[in-house]
DNA sequence: CTTTCTATTGACAACGCTGAAGTGCGTGCC
DNA sequence: GGCACGCACTTCAGCGTTGTCAATAGAAAG
């Protein structure tokens, strides 16, 4: 009737409590045959561990917290996804935490709202260097995307190759006169990798970026200011015959934007967006984007963190992916 | 340096651990001198509870799964949000599960991978009557949306009337021949609730639904579906001035199919969706859709698990919310 | 001035598991 | 033959919390 317990298997494995543990852990202390019978008995009573038991003792809580900000931007809900499942096919379980503000990122982060976990996943809206201000985490944490501080495990993407991937198509197809919808930045300026990348391509142009080209939407990287940001620029009289958005869903907020505008896309402006969420491939037209090759990220977030829970020290590291491009109908050649 | 316990606190309250424990579950059997003097120690040390201790020793683990079949779903993704917010304002920690087939999400309501969970809200793709198979739960299980089982607290959308409300909304605009993009159902036609919400609009106007207007996607709810759905239809020849959608994302994706066939939306065809995801709004043109009050039944979810973990008995509770429909440009008169 | 309550608090033994520290027993070595 | 050693396992105590039940004190009752 009960849940059985460590004892219960013991008792049909004829062995002692702990040696279960041990083989359960994959600890190689007992013997082929032991290990055996341990593991018939475990299967014929049924047995599950209880992570509470587990986790007072002493052993850590086999969880691992996975952190975004929001689910309702497609970036987020996705790779959040991505994660929990590949951190399944680990044997790992997850538990998501919503953290919507510095304090609470913060917080998660470091330890009390995701107490019960013996590792963090971070998709981070918040953390920069600063906000870390030094403090090194008690247990391993990884930061998935953005800017890497130093201070933590991080999977970056391609951000730079792939945002001049983008650049470079939308020179090759002809446009010139490039927009950029970016997202507030603390100079008011755009920049970061994706900048330094775009700089990179119209260099091998010969171009540089017009600053009256440029619009920030407010600091979240989200529909609304991508369509606010595009009317702004609109309305501004400046001419141009292309725009990069710095994220999907900041091109999608354009689109609409432009959209009502009575601008057409691609005949007049080319739209690119970055990230390659579900979304980009059912706007009308289809949204050319920036692949970050979400396996591939996912799959050095979770290998990095199996490590570091298997023990391993050192120093924070960073994994780069690569990034291609996704070429679709918003960035086609005019007729 | 070690985290707090509550013998800690005791010591500094001068009172015994478990009177610590009594005084933070809130029961009333402390003197409010004594009261007062717990907390201000737990303050004064920074005490948190350690979940895996209250768990083993049957207290509960103050934490309530959520569980849905995906995340990159926005429907999902949202709600999923919505409820986790809303379980943090009630001081209660969740644990995010993602369920993609009908044997994890069956696994995850009755108890094995969810065993560490006081409660399950589960927003459903497989559950019905025949998949639970007359077994109740050993806790407290909400259902989220979908059709109730009887077995289940349940939370329902008003479905009926939302759909009839949309219907009567293309009907008093001039459509006449309305087209049905549904998801594949057992029967091979369209059914439930939203059907009925139809046909009891359609009858209030003297009219039938047209078999040969009725395109079913996938099983599963999804842009991609919706977009062969709509092709498909297209290409049977079939004449309609409207074409209503079981969701918003099947409607996005059909927004692409008729955009590929040149149909012009809202000028040729009307177009609606069902449930006010975020993405309707930033379709071209944008999506007129039916909200389904989420707060509503966020809160009617949120508030009938507190009532069940607060020891509330009696047979299983449906609750019934609102709908109201949301017109937007997609089903706009033409010009 | 006992006796019986009632209100408040405490002692104790779990809960299921794991780290640390053994316990035997057979081997290999000089 | 004596001794150290390694192997395969076990014993023990305790992680932080809670339910059960006992204990204490003071008040009310007789």
């Amino acid at each position: 009737m009960k849940r059985p317990t460590l004892a219960d298997v013991a008792a049909v494995a004829q062995v002692s409590p702990k040696t279960v543990s041990n083989v359960l852990r994959g600890r190689p202390l007992a013997s082929k045959a032991t290990q055996e019978r341990v593991w018939q008995a475990v299967a014929s009573v049924g047995y599950r561990v209880n992570r509470a038991g587990r986790a007072l003792a002493g052993g850590g809580t086999g969880r691992i917290a996975v952190v975004v900000p929001n689910l309702h931007q497609p970036y987020y809900a996705e790779n959040a996804e991505r994660l929990i499942l590949a951190l399944a096919d680990r044997g790992l379980t997850s538990t998501l935490r919503i953290a919507p503000d510095a304090a609470s990122e913060r917080e998660a982060v470091f330890g009390g709202t995701t107490a019960d976990a013996d590792g963090v996943i971070v998709l981070p809206h918040f953390i920069n260097t600063e906000v870390l201000g030094g403090m090194a985490p008690d247990r391993p944490v990884v930061q998935f995307g953005s800017r890497p501080t130093g201070l933590l495990d991080t999977v970056v993407m391609g951000e730079r190759e792939g945002f001049s991937a983008v650049t470079r198509h939308l020179l090759d197809t002809g446009r010139r006169r490039l927009a950029l919808v970016w997202n507030a930045t603390q100079s008011g300026r755009p920049e970061g990798r994706r900048f330094e990348g775009f700089e990179e391509a119209l260099a091998e142009y010969g171009l540089e970026p017009d600053p009256a080209l440029m619009a920030a939407g407010s600091d979240w990287d989200w529909r609304a200011p991508g369509f606010e940001a595009m009317t702004g620029l609109l309305a501004s009289g400046a001419r141009f015959d292309a725009v990069l958005c710095i994220n999907d869903s900041v091109a999608v907020g354009a689109l609409r934007a432009l959209r009502v505008g009575g601008v057409r896309v691609p005949d007049d402006v080319a739209l690119t967006g970055f990230d390659d969420t579900d979304e980009a491939e059912f706007t009308v037209p289809p949204l050319t984007t920036v692949s970050p090759e979400h396996e591939a990220m996912v799959d050095a977030a979770v290998r990095m963190m199996v490590d570091r829970l298997g023990g391993e020290a050192g120093p924070p590291r960073v994994r780069q992916t690569g990034a291609h491009l996704i070429p679709r109908a918003s960035s086609g050649v005019p007729r």
